[in-house]
DNA sequence: CTTAGCACTCTTTACCTCCGAGTGCTAAGG
DNA sequence: CCTTAGCACTCGGAGGTAAAGAGTGCTAAG
């Protein structure tokens, strides 16, 4: 059936006041609205087609109308208006973003913050890596009998250590043998490329009884698997204000797998994809967020490295508005990453397209 | 009134059923319990005077009592039987703790995470600096010409490093001497106590005429006013599965509370004492915990460092195994961080008394 | 094609009653 | 004098029913 231009204008009203009511919405409701020069029989009949279509659904027969992922999805991708941030919104963001702006590091966890205190919903912040990602050179400071600092320089030119402890004491001259072994046969190499035949292998040229090779190839894979990628979750308790989340097992659920960061992977799916994107419902991966709504923003962070801002609230959240936020935070964050001052104005990208998800 | 042995014994069954159970106890179910040779008339008699005492609590007249705050001190105080960890438990946490043994910075979070998931209640890890934050030792390491990374070795035995680029080069030799600079004259210093007087005498003795003093100076104070303090919070999400807080509202209320992390100035007020610490509702500070029970556990750490692992729960909270569990981890996490191997053995401290609360 | 009208469906809410758990008190028994 | 059996009483929770309300689909008329 088509879609006709009438039978927009009453979807798009249906999802938006199901945004904000979180009511299933009856045809008087929208007949109300002084734009819609319709009577609610007419509106009856087109919903009826329209839940035909599969746009929108009927939790009983005597309820009214819940927009369907189908009918969200037309609403994101075509009817929706972009929210355009007012002066305020974008003065409060910067505000905000500013008073945190002190480190990459804290930033991002600033970033989630700020993110999940302006929409009320959880937010993610995280960073991942694109390419490969391996050791370019590796140093081991040997502090005490028991200490070792080894410090892993990174091919994107970040650093990391760790304060190894060897309860039965470790040679200067063992610690200085491993360097040259790992910066010889570890460097260079995914965390896939290390296997422990290498490992026992070095092992034996050190003559190392005290798993220190082991100790420090497994430090490495861990943090080459890391990838670099550090996330920060902020403000799943927004979600106990929700009413589809006032069934506390629901929220239950939903902030375990939330906390289990588990959706990295979902997150990851979208790496290569740039600006906003939105997940309705089922297009999720993970099956917990089957019935949940998530707006990602990508945007790239120098060196091989990616940020993405992410926001899960219930289906039936403010896609435009949420949208927009991170859209716009996602470019300041952009910019502070590279040493320029934060946004100052808003920036908005159109919403991207993207496949309808069965 | 005299807290007779009998009347003890019957708060120490109450406390304990109602620990268990999160119902009103009433009188029969103490009857049944073979060890109280009583019949429930007299049990409600003995409760009855315990009620009269302040120590028990009636929801409303037909239902059973419930502990008051008072009768939980004394419970904690007097009748609680210190929990033995079984071989299990204590294999368990061992297990869990080695695993995730890796970094002091993320063992911190994993012991948070660790007894969060032992207890299911929602807890704190955090690390304190009871006195000064100084940089124990620095080490640098010339990477390329253009290239330094800066490892702080610091007092708590933790390490940072940063990758400082030079774009106009920087001479090895510079980089020695430097090291041997700070290390002498930038060691054992708080971030106040460094200034710029230091850096400009340390970039003439140096003939740094690249900032590279100035620099290494400004990432020595950002580290350590950076206040090495740290805290993770785990498991909140728990808090839903528990009958108290299947009402939405209060477990938002106090979901909120904890991640603002407020509640540290609670854990602060107990830096000074040692050992393992019970505050039962209304004695905690913050208006949030009034009904819920809190159990702490404070370590050394290093020098003037001071770790604190915390749980917060419903003020029916077993404190007996809560308290093992965590004098146990934080008995481990004290050892670890002086790097000897994790613990193997139980070894219990005697719950600290403490004062009555009002 | 639109709309008023109507019968019908189904949930929500209120209300009521009944049941059971638990109490406090009294009186009898050791 | 303490313990216990018995009993009347209280009160919350479960279950059932009825009424209210919201919304629908269909029909027939404009």
């Amino acid at each position: 059936m088509e879609l006709s231009e009438r039978k927009r204008r009453i979807l798009k009203a249906i999802v938006e006041q199901y945004i904000s009511t979180a009511e299933p919405v009856g045809s008087k409701a929208i007949a109300a609205d002084p734009e819609m020069n319709l009577s609610s029989a007419t509106i009856r009949n087109e919903m009826a087609d329209l839940t035909a279509m599969g746009l929108l659904e009927q939790p009983h027969t005597s309820a009214g109308r819940v927009p369907s992922p189908q009918g969200y999805r037309i609403y994101v991708n075509e009817l929706m208006n972009e929210h355009r941030l007012s002066l305020e919104e974008t003065q409060e963001i910067n505000k905000a973003l500013k008073q945190k702006m002190s480190q990459l590091d804290s930033l991002l966890a600033d970033a989630g913050k700020v993110v999940s205190e302006l929409t009320s919903y959880p937010a993610y912040a995280l960073t991942t890596q694109v390419g490969r990602r391996t050791v370019r050179r590796y140093d081991l400071i040997h502090v005490d009998a028991e200490t070792v600092i080894a410090v892993l320089l990174l091919e994107d030119g970040t650093a990391c250590n760790r304060v190894m402890k060897f309860p039965g004491g470790i040679e200067k001259d063992l610690v200085q043998r491993m360097s040259t072994v790992f910066n010889t046969g570890f460097t260079d190499l995914t965390a896939q490329e290390i296997d422990s035949t290498m490992v026992r292998a070095a092992e034996r040229t050190l003559g190392d009884e005290i798993g220190a090779a082991a100790a420090l190839a497994s430090y490495t894979i861990s943090v080459l698997e890391s990838g670099g990628s550090k996330k920060v979750l902020s403000g799943v308790s927004n979600l106990l204000t929700l009413p589809e989340y006032q069934d506390v097992n629901k929220a239950h659920k939903l902030m375990d797998f939330l906390s289990e960061g588990k959706e990295l992977e979902q997150m990851e799916l979208s790496q290569g994809q740039e600006g906003v994107q939105i997940l309705i419902g089922p297009e999720n991966v993970a099956e917990e967020l089957k019935d949940s709504g998530v707006v990602l923003a990508t945007y790239p962070l120098g060196n091989n490295m990616q940020g993405v801002i992410g926001v899960v609230g219930p289906t039936r959240m403010d896609y435009a508005k949420v949208a927009a936020y991170l859209s716009y935070i996602a470019g300041g964050m952009q910019q502070i990453s590279q040493g320029t001052s934060p946004p100052q104005l808003p920036e908005l990208k159109p919403v991207k397209e993207q496949d309808e998800g069965r």
